[in-house]
DNA sequence: CTAAACCGCAACAAAAAGGTTGCGTTTCTC
DNA sequence: GAGAAACGCAACCTTTTTGTTGCGGTTTAG
């Protein structure tokens, strides 16, 4: 493999990392399924009920949207936040990818069991 | 939405935030790497060529270990570790739900204009 | 026009994550 | 049996993450 090569996955793998990261945390998990819904939302919005300040769900989304799985528009007084599926499509191609190496895996095993 | 309901998707919620964070390490995504190739490797050899220490990379691979990604055998004196794809299946089902909601978001969008 | 709603920025504190070092234990190898 | 290899444990440090509070700026509603 040349040296570019390498850059390049290193820096895939970097990239998916973020975005795994980016889920790694049950409020933004509930964010998430929250814009999935539909209609975008605002702050203020995604905030009430919540037990933590609009702050700290200010901090959370600018994270989901530092990686694209959100984005924002101004709109008036208030910034309404949208759900964006492509980072999500890509960590499912990633997942899948290593699900599909793992399966070659097990039936080169099996292949050689039956031999 | 019952409370029993809405405790248990909460609950599942959290456990994918816990593997997504697994998986949202760069160092983490190279051990996952290194190991879905199919043989089993020791901490040694997965910690040779790092630029981290071997305890460093035993530390990243409790985390795994910890939310089902990994599994060790201890095998004379040295730890063998194991790729294990459960936890990678389960995330791809939550991404493959959120997606299809989603898509069923812009179907209904679509009928609502062509109207 | 005034008050309230919605939001951004910045400073701060607490907690968690990532990493290192030192040391002791078990297991091979010679 | 002695040394080396592989590892676990625990203390410690540094950085990042998570969350709060206070304040000021727009935008909307009455």
């Amino acid at each position: 493999m040349s040296r570019a090569t390498s850059d390049a996955s290193a820096a895939r793998r970097r990239h998916h990392a973020v975005v795994f990261a980016a889920l790694g945390d049950e409020t933004r998990l509930s964010l998430v399924t929250a814009l999935c819904g539909g209609e975008p939302r605002s702050i203020a919005q995604l905030s009430g009920g919540a037990r933590i300040t609009r702050q700290a769900i200010t901090k959370h989304l600018r994270v989901l949207e530092g990686v694209g799985l959100v984005h924002c528009v101004r709109c008036g007084r208030e910034s309404r936040f949208e759900f964006d599926p492509a980072p999500m499509n890509e960590l499912k191609e990633y997942l899948t990818r290593v699900s599909a190496q793992w399966d070659q895996v097990l039936s080169r095993l099996r292949t050689l069991v039956e031999e």
